[in-house]
DNA sequence: TTTTACCCTACTAAATCTATAGGGTATTAG
DNA sequence: CTAATACCCTATAGATTTAGTAGGGTAAAA
């Protein structure tokens, strides 16, 4: 299941992405608009600021605003900011791998197997859209 | 993320399903072989059994096996029952259906919209799964 | 210089996960 | 018959994560 903190921060990104000037947009004019507690969505944009995708600016008419094109985020770089890992098990995770602690051997294991599958077929969705492609 | 009683509920029914005999399985045996705590699986096979997956046989010579052919169990059912909602959230779930409270329209919803796709791609891979393929 | 709005730390209530404890009961081998 | 086996069931609890809340600090601009 998707956290808040996920679904909160994409909505908060798209939001963002359909702004037509680049001008910066409050934290309580997102969270007005989305339906997000003001305080939650802070630490949102303040992690999403860390980690590269926002700028702020501080003072009257100051706020958050995207720092590239919608067009060059893909969800891959979101999703891993803001959730972690894509995959179900961090055995099959390409950015988060750890080896399970009960599994002798990840070859031979029918969960790793299957969920490999189901990794690749999310990742490809989330490396072929972007932010932009969420605004549509 | 995978829980672990899924995880372990998964590799239990593979270890079934590997079987040549249909003869019952102990608990124990399981355990061992799989590396799961006993008690812990003991309830997980219990949660099998009540859904329909497994039977079971008190006594001496008991255990549990499964009721089914292994490729007539597609890993939909498996999940559903394990794990819960296969949707990343409850306003894509098929099974397990839920309106966001903080979304006012679906229809218009970044989040609904790509959770939408990745829900399908990997539905398409859980009922095109057998446990039998797992087994390969 | 005052207001605005971002910045930062710490804490916490609730839920979920991952078991463990401790026994009860049906079945069957001998 | 009876004793061992192995499933059946309930309750509880420690650890972790989630989803915030509280409370103030600081930089910038009007």
């Amino acid at each position: 299941m998707l956290s808040k903190k996920t679904k909160y921060g994409i909505k908060a990104l798209v939001h963002l992405a359909k702004q037509e000037e680049s001008s910066p947009v409050q934290i309580g004019t997102i969270s007005l608009a989305e339906n997000i507690s003001q305080k939650f969505l802070e630490s949102i944009l303040l992690s999403l600021k860390k980690t590269g995708f926002l700028g702020s600016k501080k003072g009257k008419g100051g706020g958050y605003y995207l720092l590239k094109d919608p067009k060059d985020i893909p969800m891959t770089t979101v999703m891993r900011v803001l959730e972690g890992p894509i995959a179900m098990v961090p055995c099959v995770s390409l950015n988060f791998y750890e080896k399970c602690a009960d599994c002798p051997d990840e070859n031979t294991c029918a969960v790793n197997k299957i969920m490999l599958e189901v990794r690749d077929s999310t990742l490809k969705i989330f490396k072929n859209t972007t932010l932009h492609d969420l605004c549509l």
